[in-house]
DNA sequence: TGAGTTATGTAGCGTTCGCTAAATAACTTC
DNA sequence: GAAGTTATTTAGCGAACGCTACATAACTCA
């Protein structure tokens, strides 16, 4: 054990957990109970540490979300993967829709995003604040891949796509299976199909 | 003043407010600050009352929001408002939706649902369990109005309704115009349009 | 080996939370 | 008036929150 310190040349005492590690933990702790609702001391005695130990790592609490969602929001859906030129752009929406049907609803203890769940607390929460900045990026990014092939409609089909996707992590929170939301993505996209063809 | 109090044969001391007055100060404070956020000191100040004096008028926190809630439900859009038997039961529900653009974002400081909003709290939450008894009970209630000209797609109907008006009311906290939602609901509503003729 | 550095364990700070016990004030009924 | 009832004011409880001061332990470098 305590290879994930041994970096050459470190200094002082050795770390005994492994920062990474406390990162996909928290991850996971913070996607069941939500930003407010997971407490330092849930977190310490998951990881097996002290809150010391904790503070002397991440800072704070909002400092070590805010490491979690940026990795989060780098790693699930990125949206290069689904925006290709080869295909119309209704279709990468599409798959977009619905393999966040299948994301939201893939871990039933886990349901729905970390990041637009922590959208949803009041405005001065420090959670939100973290993920309305990444919620922010992901969204003109979107808008930028939508209006390359539908400009006209770009701002609206983002309005769309935002508000079915954080309407489907609240759905999922709430119970709703793979299937019910795939076939709400489904019917969503009919609608998006619809208002980008009939602007071309 | 005090007029309120002046049941007739009441005895004990007179109420030095009105509590159903209370009730409409305090749906307004839950609809802007949420119900994690609204503490029973900003709750009580707001009132010009005491902790002891709001605890013996209402009984709890959880209490005082029930009430609220459940009135808040029967006033705010009852559902028999818009499914009426002399239209398609597409034009009732695209109605819905676009009174629910124009509701939720009618006052920059309550934007969104009360109960929708209350929904997004983590499992535990008091405000959540309530709201969660309450949108049953009305998702149940539109599934039943669908279900009486479109059985066959009553249920994935009825998801795609909630995923939208949850979807919305998050977008309408997060800033977006009644214009923006307006179009929104109208792109949902293409797809219900199909999905509801496609049944037929 | 000593100095310097960093992480740890212990213990608890200060704040906010929902809520309440106890005394008192204001009313109705007898 | 006296007795009974109910709402008020005052004051603060107990728990949970995020976070931290302090002493100590474990390492590297000179």
């Amino acid at each position: 054990m305590t290879d994930h310190l041994l970096s050459k040349g470190a200094r002082g005492r050795p770390r005994q957990f492994d920062p990474d590690a406390a990162l996909i933990t928290g991850r996971a702790l913070f996607h069941t109970h939500g930003y407010a609702a997971l407490g330092i001391a849930a977190i310490t005695e998951a990881l097996g540490i002290r809150p010391a130990s904790f503070y002397a790592a991440f800072g704070s609490k909002a400092a070590y979300f805010e490491r979690i969602a940026e990795a989060y929001v780098a790693e699930v859906m990125p949206l290069e993967t689904f925006f290709r030129d080869d295909r119309p752009i209704v279709d990468s929406i599409a798959e977009l829709l619905g393999e966040a049907a299948r994301r939201y609803t893939a871990f039933k203890d886990q349901a729905g995003c970390l990041i637009l769940e922590a959208l949803r607390a009041h405005r001065g929460d420090e959670g939100r604040c973290i993920a309305l900045r990444i919620a922010q990026i992901r969204r003109e990014k979107l808008q930028a891949f939508i209006a390359r092939s539908a400009p006209a409609v770009a701002l609206i089909a983002t309005e769309v796509v935002t508000v079915t996707m954080a309407g489907m992590s609240a759905a999922a929170r709430d119970g709703v299976s793979c299937a019910g939301l795939e076939q709400v993505a489904a019917v969503a996209t009919v609608g998006l199909r619809s208002l980008i063809e009939g602007s071309a």
